[in-house]
DNA sequence: GACACATTCAAACAGGCGCTTGAAGCGAGC
DNA sequence: GCTCGCTTCAAGCGCCTGTTTGAATGTGTC
């Protein structure tokens, strides 16, 4: 077969149009026939080579991780906390902002937290929740000592959550600021801001007042 | 017909099943006989009454909103911009966490924020974007003046994405934080939260250090 | 050249989808 | 009692989905 210079390998070929489809559209919406023809492959390669749209699945994430921009590892004495906030920031944001086969793993892991299959358990354990605790220990640091477990996983939600952001209300974000753009410039920009955003909060964190929860009924809810 | 004590009516049965399914699933993922099965009613009906799927869909939006709690007037004032802001915020996670009726119009739009539909243009035109607008009167307000459209713009999105999250990622804040709960205690607690986060990170904006977009490289991006 | 094997192909299958159909049910007006 | 018009119904249509199939096409070995 590979007498000609055909393209790489069909299964290759397989993994690489679907790459691209199931992080751009999500496991359900993506469809075979789709990936097939991206791939310039006939319908059933998908079951020769797979055997199911889930397996084929599956080994996109494989496939996906090794390309993948890393989330650098802690050096947590030569390295201001506030350094590692950001360089974890612009990581997370490069993995959705990112052309091509880089960005597949983080569409893919933002995708399973918005339509979960049977992936989202195994990503949480093995990605997901170490990064999420590295960041913990990020946010503990800049927050302070003496705060508790069930806020410091509410500011790691607050951090999260803004980037996230970008990559599930994009269509959104376009309708409401038509000229943002997300070339590498703007994105470091973001980071730049979410970064700067989130320190802010939590340096500030325990000279704040606390009390919102004690305000007038008619502040937390009005109904016709 | 209404000479039996049958339910209310055909056309009404279909919206409320209609109004839970979509809010829950999406216009996509939802399926006409899945709705008419909630509604105790033939598959044709939705034809007969709505025409086809997408009209459907629309009248939900109408019917949902007269339930949707509201976010309250301005009262530029009488009411300081911290309170502002966490009725604010309060009121849109009630937009999702409310049983039934109630939260099915915030969950409609949080729908078509990840997964656009033909509505979305209009939604952005009659609420989204005039709740951001006014959002972003009280970030200014917070933030102070001399503070660039763009920085507004930005903070606004910070704000908006913290509470977005727990809908959109609600699958993955269940398996990182098994134990917790969506009452309205909790909600109160959540939205106490983002208040103080996004008040500490705007009242101490002009003071933070600005510069998180020079650092070295090897903190921008690792690639394997 | 002939065989065994792995791979690719066009075609079709079963099931679920949105939507349509023509007939049946039902209440109101005469 | 009868017809008329609105509403409901079971059944089915065409389409798209994931998946299967059996034949065709190489490819390496003897």
């Amino acid at each position: 077969m590979n007498g000609k210079d055909k393209t790489p390998e069909t299964r290759e070929r397989l993994l690489e149009a679907a790459g691209e489809v199931f992080a751009e559209c999500g496991f359900r919406a993506a469809t075979i026939r789709g990936i097939c023809e991206g791939a310039n492959v006939n319908n059933a390669a998908v079951n020769y080579h797979f055997g199911e749209k889930e397996e084929l699945y599956k080994a996109v994430f494989d496939y996906a991780r090794s390309y993948a921009p890393r989330f650098h590892e802690p050096e947590l004495s030569t390295v201001s906390a506030e350094q590692q906030l950001y360089s974890f920031v612009h990581t997370a944001l490069a993995r959705f902002f990112d052309q091509g086969r880089p960005a597949w793993f983080g569409k893919l892991i933002a995708q399973e937290m918005i339509e979960p299959t049977v992936m989202l358990d195994l990503l949480v354990k093995k990605q997901i929740r170490p990064n999420a605790e590295r960041l913990k220990s990020i946010v503990g640091r800049l927050v302070g000592r003496e705060v508790d477990e069930e806020t410091l996983w509410l500011c790691v939600f607050s951090v999260v959550a803004q980037w996230l952001f970008y990559f599930h209300c994009r269509q959104m974000v376009a309708r409401l600021n038509p000229d943002r753009k997300f070339g590498p410039a703007e994105i470091q920009q973001l980071a730049a801001h979410i970064t700067k955003f989130s320190i802010t909060a939590l340096k500030g964190w325990k000279e704040s007042p606390v009390g919102f929860d004690n305000l007038p009924a008619r502040y937390q809810l009005e109904r016709p």
